[in-house]
DNA sequence: TGATTTTAGTTGAAGCTTCAAGTAAGTGAA
DNA sequence: TTCACTTACTTGAAGCTTCAACTAAAATCA
């Protein structure tokens, strides 16, 4: 027996609830915080990501990876952040052909002034809404999808 | 006592699990309807909707509502689908303010050709990651999620 | 070793989305 | 009826993302 074709009933509404919480909840944050410091959710991420991690600094390859973003994309926004003084290229000691990105000081400024509202917003945009249940199963659910999309994502490292 | 400022661990996984499927699940699917007919998610979604409704004509606010697409883009987006002679845009006889846009038989030919691909694509990229049950979680979270964002979305009419 | 392939990243152009401003028609209040 | 306000939509410009082409360094291999 082959696949039905369509979607059934709970296909159909998972996937079209999908569909818009991916237009809109993106939508809502970038509002937020371009009214808060004049970035985008990317942008947000990017230095969020940076911020996290050892040294403040990953190679552009593996910050790609975690926002989940082609190179090209990423390349563009580095270039536009190191000219708001948010964040500096600097050469890999071990390889050349690596482009290390670094937050600077006033980077970690930023976004440590620009975090407590961006959570704020994800809460009352989205957690709020769902039990603890809910929460759990979400992540369950989501790091299924997240798998058949890239087995190797990084969210999926440390489980 | 206030709510915590940070996310707890299941928070967390569920909203950076949201994040990334956010940017890897269109990109996947715009390859997809790229390949096959030289469109985008959002275009094919137009035509879709356009397809589903009663004599395949919308008023541009209720297919900007059914797309979660701000006006604006959506007039940009029908203007290259009408020069691709998919849709055309029509006066509404009883309110001159309206524009009625309507999908041609060439559109209905269009959508028609993509849909299968375009459904095993979600199917495989998606849906089948999950259990039954885990359609249905997702459909009753996902819901209450776009809920929160939009209390009139149209995908809770029918509910 | 030298040639080939792969990896890492950048760039400019084209296309898409957002934003702000504008038009025109309908609604409501005095 | 008139004036102000709201609704529906369009437009052009600015900014963002993707795509294809490119450079350069490292790894592979004959």
């Amino acid at each position: 027996m082959t696949e039905p074709r369509w979607l059934n009933a709970d296909e159909r509404r998972a996937w079209l609830a999908l569909l818009s919480i991916n237009t809109l909840l993106p939508a809502a944050l970038d509002t937020q915080l371009q009214a808060a410091g004049k970035l985008s959710l990317f942008d947000y991420n990017v230095l969020a990501m940076l911020s996290e991690a050892d040294g403040r600094f990953l190679p552009m390859s593996e910050l790609a990876a975690r926002t989940s973003a082609s190179l090209s994309r990423l390349s563009h926004v580095v270039t536009k952040l190191q000219r708001r003084g948010w964040v500096e290229r600097e050469a890999h000691p071990g390889d050349a052909r690596v482009t290390v990105a670094h937050l600077t000081d006033a980077g970690m400024d930023t976004i440590e002034s620009l975090a407590p509202g961006h959570v704020d917003a994800v809460r009352s945009l989205m957690l709020d809404a769902m039990t603890d249940d809910d929460v759990a199963d979400l992540a369950r659910i989501g790091e299924k999808i997240v798998a058949r999309l890239d087995d190797d994502h990084w969210i999926l490292r440390e489980r």
